[in-house]
RNA sequence: GCGCCUGUAGCUCAGUGGAUAGAGCAUCGGCCUCCGAAGCCGAGGGUCGGAGGUUCAAAUCCUCUCAGGCGCGCCA
């Protein structure tokens, strides 16, 4: 509707110049805005204090040129003149009432648009190493990554959702040989476990399944004769742990891309050949660097270090290159805050490549700080013991985690409580939400029960019996579904729908508590019905955006 | 020291340059012979960290400053 109102606005102006009311050799943009106060219309624009100044007139004379323009608008009830020279707009009822047709007709693509007009976007999101179980901050990112994705896709855009694997490097090694230690511990030989090795529990679990495979067969193997096989065979066995995570968390992905693989093409040195054509590259103290300071970088980068090896960041931007190349208008990259440091080489390696870095867009995700009953649980990866992401959704559930997740912007610190998350008490707004769902469809089964169904046909007439003001309230709300969602996707902020959700059933529980929906008032009945159901619709598809379920029961 | 993020009600947080800054929790007081009480109703509570500036209009933009977090490896 936001457009549409801009195109009334847009007339209104149009015409006003013509007779010569107004000049309008600039336009400023039309800002359209929904008032917090009812009586401030459905709908406001500033754009007369903005022409003002331009036509060298006040405020509210060049308001006045425009209301009566606006307000022979068919869709338009009433416009008026307020404050300092605000144009408020007041629509039709029956333009909200046809809200309601749109969403029973639409139901589950109620929300959707074509904003993203199918360009293709790549979101990659939690790409934890396999060194060990996905923690807490993962899951943050993990529901995050996969609930912009599907806003995205609900604005239009088309979606891939990718995981990059750290499959080599140090870290590989480290685990092959934690796990060689343990492996060797229950084969009866006594073993210590250096400082940087990996001690959770989990490796144990690796160097069992690793005998039930091999045997003993690598009892007397040197490390560096085991390690190989253990690496390669602990880092696939905790990518399958951390593919079942995600996968009980409700994540697939679309693609999972190792970084092995770009070594293995030669894509690592294509692309600092490429650099190097490009003149951004030059050695010193026996490294090879990257001159990202020429892009805005702090300091220059080691590509190749001075024995030899690779660093990180050399398979990185082998990997954005990429990513890049593959065409995608808009890539996502959602890290951990800790990360932030990195954002600016990796756009200093777009640039230098020649391409424009507005393509990039990182989502950095904070800490999330867990609690039980408002006292912090401790968390500390030393002696390896870390809440891990399963352990959480164990606890409170996959809906009650998703949705706490979702329920701050990702850069802001968020405190998760596990009781407050698994309590069925009013307080949990996981439930506020997926109760009002569930709660409406036993409203529709009782109807039911008494023989009414809600009418098969949308019927402007019969709906006009809702003229509540709670009802209206309801009908506009419901109405900002898609706009919340295209916002949601530009703004790349899934927790937009977490508060939209929260407030639509804040909006229909004080209704539901004040008025009764089946009466002996067949029509109204219907009409209710109707109302009821076009919440459950909106409620359930912006559940589904957050990757939660909407129950029916509870 | 430099860079990024965050300072909004007792707590946790929303808030696209607009009109009298909002929720939830917590606190206090109420509501189930009636479609689901995982719900509802009512009450109190604010120097939007601070100071300048831009603007007709600033929690929002700019500068400075204070406080907290994080990052500044030839680690990953």
């Amino acid at each position: 509707m936001r457009s549409g109102a801009v195109e009334i606005i847009r007339a209104a102006l149009g015409s006003a110049i013509k007779e010569g009311v107004i000049k309008g050799e600039r336009l400023p943009e039309i800002i359209i805005e929904r008032p917090k106060k009812d009586e401030f219309g459905d709908f406001s624009t500033n754009i007369a204090m903005l022409l003002a100044p331009l036509e060298k007139k006040a405020p509210r004379e060049v308001a006045s040129a425009l209301v009566g323009r606006i307000a022979s608008d068919p869709l338009v009830e009433k416009c008026e003149v307020a404050g300092p020279g605000f144009i408020n707009i007041f629509l039709k009822k029956s333009y909200w009432l046809s809200i309601l047709e749109r969403i029973i007709s639409k139901g589950g693509d109620f929300g959707k648009s074509t904003l993203g007009q199918g360009k293709r976007v790549q979101v990659e999101f939690v790409s934890a190493n396999p060194t060990g179980p996905l923690h807490i901050g993962h899951g943050r990112g993990a529901a995050v990554g996969d609930s912009l994705a599907n806003i995205l896709k609900a604005a239009g855009f088309e979606v891939t959702k990718e995981y990059y694997i750290n499959d080599v490097g140090r870290q590989m090694e480290v685990l092959g040989r934690s796990v060689f230690l343990r492996y060797k511990e229950l084969l009866g030989e006594k073993i210590e476990m250096p400082e940087e090795a990996y001690k959770g529990e989990y490796i144990k679990d690796i160097a069992r399944d690793f005998i039930l495979k091999f045997g003993d067969k690598y009892k007397v193997s040197s490390e560096a004769e085991a390690i190989p096989a253990f690496s390669a065979f602990s880092g696939a066995a905790m990518l399958d742990r951390i593919r079942k995570d995600l996968k009980d968390f409700g994540i697939e992905f679309d693609a999972w891309y190792s970084e092995k693989s770009l070594h293995e093409k030669g894509l690592v040195t294509a692309t600092i050949e490429e650099l190097k054509k490009r003149g951004h590259i030059y050695e010193a103290e026996g490294a090879l660097w990257f001159r990202t300071t020429e892009f805005g970088d702090d300091k220059d980068r080691v590509l190749i270090k001075a024995d030899g090896s690779m660093t990180y960041f050399s398979s990185d931007i082998a990997y954005h290159r990429d990513k890049v190349e593959r065409g995608f208008s808009t890539l996502v990259d959602v890290w951990g805050a800790d990360h932030h440091g990195y954002e600016a080489r990796v756009r200093a390696l777009i640039k230098a490549l020649g391409y424009d870095d507005s393509v990039l867009k990182v989502i950095f995700i904070q800490l999330v700080a867990l609690l039980r009953k408002g006292v912090p649980v401790p968390m500390g990866k030393r002696e390896g013991e870390f809440v891990t992401l399963r352990q959480v959704m164990e606890e409170v559930g996959t809906d009650a985690c998703r949705f706490f997740f979702l329920m701050r912007r990702s850069d802001a610190h968020l405190d998760f409580d596990l009781e407050l998350a698994k309590s069925q008490a009013p307080e949990n707004p996981v439930y506020y939400v997926q109760y009002c769902h569930a709660r409406i469809h036993s409203i529709i089964g009782f109807a039911k029960e008494k023989g009414m169904e809600p009418p098969a046909r949308f019927d402007l007439k019969l709906l006009e019996r809702l003229d509540l003001k709670e009802e209206t309230d309801i009908i506009k709300h419901l109405g900002s579904f898609e706009e919340v969602v295209e916002r949601g996707a530009e703004a790349m902020e899934p927790h937009r729908i977490t508060f939209y959700l929260m407030e639509l059933a804040g909006l229909f529980h004080p209704y539901y508590n004040k008025n009764r929906v089946v009466t002996e008032d067949r029509e109204l009945t219907d009409a209710r019905l109707l109302l009821c159901g076009a919440v459950a619709t909106v409620a359930a598809n912006g559940l589904s955006l957050l990757g939660v379920s909407a129950p029916v029961k509870m």
